[in-house]
DNA sequence: TGACTATGTGTCATAGACTGACACAATGAC
DNA sequence: GTCATTGTGTCAGTCTATGACACATAGTCA
């Protein structure tokens, strides 16, 4: 069952069966719901292609939509934390005389193909929930869940409290935007190099909305 | 069991029944939900305190969630679709000389207020959602429900298609933006009053914001 | 290497949201 | 009052998720 782990770096045996075995699940679910659906698939499916116990499974994960929002095979535990709190320096770090649409624009232009590129998770994921009408839902919250750290950088550039209006209204706008980039790039067949465009055009049209 | 239905207008006694155990349903669970919290109130505590049973409630509620995201107590079927056109219409309506910004604080100064004020469902809703920090990425859903139709009125006055990017991102960043107002007006106690207060402000700072 | 501890896993039992099937009761139409 | 329509309870069942316990595996220390 076990595979060849060796060429993993990495700490103990232990950590890197924990880590195979998430990406064994994260891979046999992404598949299944491929093929069969999101809701048609099961728990237990997923749990018995990967040769585990239901219960092991949601010691893996904390219920099934989270399989949609894991960044990754988790490698290194908190590679995604990283890249993250990256992306918000790279925001703030942004030349001041920019607008805020402008510094996002720049950094999701250097970056977001990046996410999507490394491996094909986040696009297989992205598919997954553009199929299911209820889980475009629930995706909305898991770009909701970075909301408030996108306020926030939007705040450090206003030089406003991460709580005021300005900023989380700003992080809601350019969360939409980037979700109808995202949705768009999908529908698009996904080729890497439409993305930049992408983005151009959408942040074009934002500016004209909002001006 | 049934009480007093004479002072309802309405159809057939059958309809009358259906829209009395309907409000008696939503009241039950949304003093449940005050009382116990939102988690600890279970499917089968609400039908008990009605007197049903939990597969009945099951033929008037599709969800648990969906108490919370109930328009009213729907005395003619379909009078908060009539009162959401309306709202729309109102915006659509509105002189083309006002920005979208404009047009959409003046129809929430006329109407939001009402929508809270009439009877106190509202208010009581939106006090268990906040209360419960997992409802609140739901009640997220809600809003976006009807974030299509806000995108169509706003389509409507920037001349686009509703699909295009600058009504969606306008849409998504005004929902946002009514949510917070919500937010507030909530924690400071919810006083009629207030609201138009927290709409200006709010409709200034992001203006503000978005200049 | 062998014992000892920590951690992972399977099994079992259970809660809670929801659904389908069926029998029975109440309503509405004639 | 008869009869079709519709609402309700009961029962059984699915699926997600969690707690408890026993057993196995990995890490550690002598």
């Amino acid at each position: 069952m076990r595979i060849n782990l060796c060429d993993m770096p990495g700490g103990t045996l232990r950590e890197r069966q924990r880590a195979e075995t998430r990406t064994l699940i994260l891979d046999a679910a992404l598949t299944l719901f491929d093929v069969n659906g999101y809701e048609h698939t099961t728990v237990e499916d997923i749990a018995d292609a990967v040769g585990i116990s239901s219960r092991t499974f949601f010691r893996y994960f904390d219920s099934k939509t989270a399989l949609l929002f894991d960044h990754g095979p988790s490698r290194s535990s908190d590679l995604h934390v990283a890249k993250n709190s990256e992306m918000l320096a790279a925001i703030v770090a942004r030349p001041a005389a920019e607008t805020i649409s402008e510094a996002l624009m720049a950094v999701l232009r250097e970056r977001l193909g990046q996410m999507f590129d490394s491996d094909g998770l986040k696009l297989r994921q992205l598919r997954v929930i553009l199929a299911e009408p209820a889980l475009r839902v629930q995706a909305q919250d898991s770009f909701h869940e970075r909301r408030p750290d996108l306020a926030k950088a939007f705040a450090l550039r206003l030089g406003q409290h991460p709580d005021d209006l300005a900023p989380r209204v700003l992080a809601a706008a350019f969360t939409e935007a980037i979700w109808i980039i995202l949705e768009r790039w999908a529908a698009d067949g996904a080729a890497a190099e439409r993305l930049p465009d992408l983005i151009d055009e959408a942040f074009a049209a934002v500016s004209a909305g909002l001006g």
